[in-house]
DNA sequence: ACCTGAACACCGTTCAAGT
DNA sequence: ACCTGAACACCGTTCAAGT
């Protein structure tokens, strides 16, 4: 009764509403999904919507926050694991469901270019990491550097692929880095000539386990006392 | 006499060039140091230089080639340095002058995103950190992957906190990372709470080295064989 | 409250001319 | 050869109205 409406019986005032934040996160999601973030855009979401773009910002503040909900959306997909007791096996596994949330949407770029932390739905992530590095012996401080250095790490991992697949798929002919690598002396650029071939050949996806391992290794090495 | 001038004696057959790709690798440059990277444009850049946005198009192919332009001239004014004789210390030094080079352009981010690898001039780069880690015992496939884990890591770090101070520089208001960890319950993420506070004042330039110094310690124990 | 149309202030790039 | 003007096909966002 307080919330006085109008005698029409439809219980609000205006016109019926048409958009919601759920409805344009959905067909943001499609687009992304379907064409990539490079078609993602106020306007064409809008034209999916059969609607105007002037009409989304009443549902969205700006289209940052949309590639937010859009992030939260799929970190809330992910369950938290149970972890390892293993304390470098822990901090390991954590460190790996940082990449494994991130590596599902090659739009990510975009929103890791934006802030430097993460939507709230995938902040049991960074607990984990920090709590996992805790338990390796670290000082809150030092653990909470070495979430940084998991985190860049991955970010540039992530940034780095996804940036060289879209290239790909949209530009035929060779890329830069093989122009560069091809017009590369022998006598000046010995070891990167020798493995000039290899070089592309080696995966990077597959190789970023390793890589975490290595890194893991290392900090436990330099910031935990004993072992 | 092979160029067969036309009679008055000015030496070409069209008007005289205005342009240069100096001239705009030059423009662009300033407007990169004073303004950002934000602010550079072809349509702004023809601005500047009296001209018109397709005028540009005769002497760079386009926006990329531009940017590749100007990371290769900054990589220029980098002399290669000594490396120390230790193993450790050498892929360390090397590994450094990769961040050090980089660092000094935020603009780098755009380029970081546009392609794996570097300029041409920034390649002695590549060739120390791989022939450091092939000093540190690697197999040559092993000494690029770890090249790799370093520019990953690199990457990251030039990603996140050179966005993190364009956006601090435009919005006064608190950052979307202020915002979440203000949100976090304290039951659900007891570590990242207890930190709160301390998270901001960590200046993550600082800690770069110090990620490079256990990210290459943990790369030597786990690829290089001895010591 | 919710939506529209028109506008502001931009982008990178192409095409067809001009000298 | 070098440059121009106009156009194509877009952007994110704001302002002032409409129902």
């Amino acid at each position: 009764m307080a919330n006085g409406t109008s005698g029409s019986g439809s219980g609000h005032r205006g016109r019926l509403p048409r958009l919601s934040q759920e409805a344009i996160v959905d067909a943001a999601r499609t687009i992304l999904e379907q064409e990539g973030v490079g078609h993602l855009s106020m306007r064409r979401l809008a034209k999916d919507l059969d609607s105007t773009p002037m009409a989304l910002y009443h549902h969205v503040r700006n289209k940052d926050e949309l590639l937010l909900l859009l992030l939260d959306e799929r970190a809330r997909k992910f369950t938290r694991l149970a972890l390892p007791d293993d304390p470098h096996d822990r901090l390991l596994t954590a460190a790996q469901a940082l990449h494994d949330v991130l590596a599902t949407c090659p739009w990510i770029v975009e929103v890791l270019a934006s802030d430097d932390l993460m939507a709230v739905s995938a902040m049991w992530i960074v607990e984990d990491i920090v709590d996992a590095a805790i338990n390796c012996g670290m000082s809150p401080e030092d653990a909470m550097y070495a979430y940084r250095v998991i985190w860049y790490y991955t970010a540039g991992q992530l940034l780095i692929n996804f940036t060289r697949d879209r290239r790909r798929a949209q530009a035929g002919d060779a890329t830069y880095r093989e122009r560069t690598f091809a017009s590369l002396d022998a006598e000046e650029f010995p070891r990167l000539v020798a493995l000039a071939e290899r070089w592309p050949e080696l995966d990077t996806r597959d190789t970023h386990r390793k890589g975490l391992e290595d890194i893991v290794t290392g900090l436990i090495a330099g910031n935990a006392p004993a072992g």
